[in-house]
DNA sequence: GCTTGTGCTGGAGTGCACTCCAGCCCGTAT
DNA sequence: ATACGGGCTGGAGTGCACTCCAGCACAAGC
């Protein structure tokens, strides 16, 4: 796959793709006969992890460690395992607060949807 | 109240509370005889939903334009109701993918786990 | 064979949301 | 009276995560 191709299908830009691999987020793809990036398309999976990473707030220097790891094999499987564990109890308390906003917003909306009522009647 | 409770009891620093005044995110408060601010206490109640937009991914700028709308009294509650009606779906959005990431989650490090096992194992 | 499109590199620039600092004033404890 | 802790202002600096650009090379279509 060429980068456009990769940029159309994960919604990452050209330039944040050569970014990311510059910073080591993703594994330099081999080139073609005219030096440009043929990616095999199972990268798609990749920052498509790497972007939920990124959306539950994980940091850039993890998500780059992480990667480090990933490319270095199974033999780092265990502390790959620690990074997730600890971020995904972090995912569980932001889970209890994207709740609570929700619950807040909820209440809030309808508190507001009365007052312009109350306005309108003239109570 | 003092700035430096302020700070103490929302976890904002005195520095973010004096920026996010010059920004119009917090009413500029009354000072007292030597030119200090004196906050009402109830502006922690105001942090603290500032804090929560702010956790859920608002922008600064939304939440600015709220604040302005939030000073302008009663008459501007309609508009108010839309910005959180529009952020309230936005987190519900927001929801959805953190529990789908949770799951993900989830599902790795379990997969890790086993791996780990049939590495100790020999298998 | 020239134009247009796509890609390349290295490095500079951007936007956001703070964070820090110098140099000053004021008030309370010793 | 003086030392110190806290607060003030305006403005500069920081860190993160991109984003843009100049200047070049290659390739495909007309």
């Amino acid at each position: 796959m060429r980068i456009s191709e990769v940029a159309a299908h994960s919604g990452l830009s050209i330039d944040t793709l050569r970014f990311y691999e510059k910073i080591g987020l993703i594994d330099p793809p081999p080139r073609d006969d005219a030096g440009r990036r043929d990616y095999d398309p199972q990268v798609l999976d990749w920052i498509r992890f790497l972007a939920q990473l990124n959306a539950t707030g994980m940091k850039q220097a993890d998500r780059i460690r992480y990667a480090q790891l990933r490319a270095q094999g199974p033999r780092t499987c265990r502390e790959r395992r620690e990074m997730l564990e600890q971020h995904r109890d972090q995912v569980a308390r932001q889970l209890e607060q994207v709740k609570d906003t929700l619950a807040l917003m909820d209440r809030k909306v309808a508190l507001y949807r009365q007052m312009e009522q109350e306005v309108e009647t003239h109570v």
